[in-house]
DNA sequence: TCATGTAGAATGAACGTTCATTCATTAACT
DNA sequence: AGTTAATGAATGAACGTTCATTCTACATGA
């Protein structure tokens, strides 16, 4: 029957570009301009379609803003295992830290994750996709942090990788927060701030000279 | 001249309350809906007075965001000493996190504070209201930091109580951004997690059991 | 090869609200 | 009377969203 045929893989295909297209925009906007200050028409201007095509692809303006947290979700994994994965943690983010501090747009962005943690107090919806997405980042540290160090791993207790997951949660979070009220703050001393709490916690070999 | 009479003590007084009340009002409005969110009817409302009488007393919406940022340097330093002044730090910290997670009207709000550093990225008004607001926490924190313990203070050495301070900003601004994406997350594992750095830091004392 | 039919993609003007801000007017006080 | 405080309706811009319409690509029948 033609009127259950299944939709073309092609057509489908370019419905999800469309998608990705539109969130793009969106985020680039949300970051310039903050959610509530980003209009439709400016984004839909950005995606380089009409403001009413946007509706084709999304409910609303806030299922756009799901769907940012939601794909935010996806590469969420592979960006925890480049942190983790490298020589130097701290130096790693260090590098992190510098980026937030630089506003760019095209990775994400203090201002964005300021953001919708603070909206997380107002709508249930963003609370719970944020939860997820830090349950999702605490589960995949922690697994680093006990597996064994011959698999790149931290090789740390079972009982003390919850409590230093969260330390280090928080440490980081911290650090947005700062790169976003102080874009000056030099990373070095943040370095200095950082290292004998990352030394006692097995983040980072002792003796080890800052870069 | 008449024209260049003061204006009388009393008025003057009665300009300031009803910039108070203003303040107040727009405040939990802020808090409740986001900047974006409150409107000035609402803030009126709330306040008590008519949606024009708002500009009397105001240039503009941003000017009251500005005030409240201001006002709130103004009680810092005494929060900041109530915070330090106790004889458990770490649960004082964590009272405080608490009162964040609950989301509570009256007190500096974690919402709040993460929309407000958000918009730091886009406003440089803001930007500049804020460093001036960590500049005052940052020296009045390192100064009981550094002050002799017999004088309630800290009694650490100058070279170290920088760094120190850096990093308990950013744990501290960490909890915020905490609270409010984990309203549910147990305050009993977060002091667990905070005592080792805390006593490595020197900002409670080792063997001390957690309430 | 070329009209014709058709379904989905895309448009952008229009809708009903809501917003921050203004202002002519009134009330209150000195 | 004269000055200040306060009102709340009016204003125009901007918002998110909708929808009648047009465009485009492709299948069909000859």
């Amino acid at each position: 029957m033609s009127a259950l045929q299944r939709r073309t893989p092609k057509a489908e295909a370019r419905a999800e570009s469309q998608r990705e297209r539109i969130l793009d925009a969106a985020q680039k906007c949300f970051i310039e301009q903050g959610f509530h200050g980003a209009g439709m028409a400016l984004i839909a201007e950005t995606a380089g379609i009409s403001t009413g095509l946007t509706y084709r692809y999304f409910e609303s303006k806030n299922a756009i803003m799901l769907a940012i947290i939601a794909r935010e979700l996806d590469g969420k994994r592979a960006r925890i295992a480049e942190l983790c994965g490298g020589v130097d943690f701290l130096a790693a983010v260090l590098e992190k830290f510098r980026a937030w501090q630089t506003a760019s747009a095209d990775v994400m962005n203090a201002a964005l994750f300021l953001e919708m943690s603070a909206e997380a107090s107002r709508s249930p919806e963003i609370l719970e996709a944020l939860r997820k997405s830090d349950a999702l980042v605490l589960e995949e540290f922690e697994g680093w942090m006990r597996r064994d160090r011959s698999a790149g791993g931290l090789g740390m207790p079972a009982g003390e990788a919850s409590p230093r997951a969260l330390l280090m949660q928080c440490l980081i979070e911290g650090l947005v927060v700062r790169a976003a009220r102080d874009p000056d703050l030099d990373a070095g001393a943040v370095g200095r701030a950082l290292l004998p709490v990352f030394e006692q916690l097995g983040f980072a070999t002792p003796g080890k000279t800052l870069p």
